[in-house]
DNA sequence: CTCATGCAAACTGTATGCAATTATTTCCGT
DNA sequence: ACGGAAATAATTGCATACAGTTTGCATGAG
């Protein structure tokens, strides 16, 4: 085959990097579902690259968590136990607790501000329901928790461990009055980071997850079936 | 050149993974220097393989964050700035405290009597003076604190963020006395997870990372001029 | 009919070649 | 002699080729 290209080589790297986002899509969105084979020619040619670069992206991928890998088989899409998936969402709280609760002892007047005019800005979205605008809006508040820390690495981890529960947080805010709980329990971090308050912010952030965290594993279990 | 294989041909993919380990281990020793380009042509030759592999295990320590690539340049290992140790090791704190809070509450008799047996029989070695053997069983005591917690991603974390730290963590007991200081910590963190008292295990443990953390950023901050 | 064995197809792991990009050196103008 | 531009060398990114391993199926024995 002979590999058509479909714009002008840029060889800027962005190939692979391409390459995972898609394939980490496929499976956040579930359009590739647990155990699901990843064979290398097969996405060679849907992503119209050589093997090359395939295989880069897997390894990416498997450092992420995404897939599994092992010696002469083909990639597989992570499957998570209830047991660990919990262990993920504990994790995730903890996390939260910390960045939440750095924040409110680290973060500068203006992250403050930015903190809470997003927060506020959030608002109307839970008015009007629209689950796919707070959606947004809730990834960038958790966003500015983790920055807000100071620390680069725990910002890291709580990323990275966030990436991991994607797939299993999708449709988290379909259940019924998810949305309006959600923006009260960040009205409450975002009080307590905005007086300094470290330990209520902190608990109050971990409380948050272990909520989404009852929610979603409800979800998983039911779409695992 | 025709790169004579060494041993059969076993295929067993430990290739790669011998590669990173060896890379990891000369970057971990100090034998190579934050900044040192990696060039995938040396290294090549260095192990007997093509370049392909090499590429690969390139990639496997970038994840680890041992080494840092950009599109179209050499991998260099890893610059870590004062300010990033500081996070690394603060995450570090943190997690440890988490670790031994868990572990407190969580343990199994049997892995309480194994932690206590392990922290028993280092004390010999503290007396002997023997920093070598104390640091085996020192990273074996951290392991066993960050299993007992019973979450396998908070123990992912732990032990990840261990792994990115160990190049700054050489040669910390050489430190005047730290040896014994280090055991007295352990032993309260001991203490306190034999009594279940996860509040206590965990501010000690905090406070037992900090303090190695304060040796080891002087020991860097020499290290790097 | 069931199970073991061998063969074949499919797929992964590694080597190598070529194109694109970056680094370096050389050469010319000022 | 110095600064800058062009040529050249070095090196990365990707494609392709080939070798080795696994898997599934067919065939035959029990």
């Amino acid at each position: 085959m002979k590999l058509a290209r479909k714009r002008e080589i840029v060889r800027s790297g962005t190939t692979v990097e391409q390459m995972v986002r898609s394939i980490a899509d496929l499976i956040i969105t579930g359009a590739m579902r647990p155990g699901e084979r990843l064979d290398e020619i097969s996405l060679a040619n849907r992503f119209e690259v050589s093997r090359t670069p395939v295989r880069e992206a897997l390894g990416q991928l498997c450092a992420i968590g995404l897939v599994g890998r092992e010696p002469n088989k083909s990639a597989v899409v992570t499957t998570v136990t209830q047991q660990h998936l919990a262990s993920m969402f504990e994790a995730m709280a903890e996390l939260e607790g910390i960045c939440a609760r750095l924040s409110a002892e680290r973060m500068t007047v203006d992250e403050r501000r930015m903190l809470e005019a997003e927060h506020k800005a959030s608002a109307k979205l839970v008015h009007r329901g629209a689950e796919d605008g707070y959606e947004a809006h809730n990834t960038d508040f958790h966003t500015r928790l983790y920055r807000g820390a100071h620390s680069d690495h725990i910002t890291d981890l709580a990323m990275q461990t966030r990436a991991r529960l994607a797939p299993f947080r999708r449709a988290q805010f379909r259940i019924s009055g998810r949305l309006a709980r959600s923006y009260n329990e960040h009205d409450g971090i975002v009080a307590a980071i905005l007086r300094a308050d470290g330990l209520t912010a902190g608990q109050a952030a971990y409380a948050h997850v272990s909520i989404v965290s009852d929610a979603s594993t409800v979800f998983a279990r039911s779409g695992n079936d």
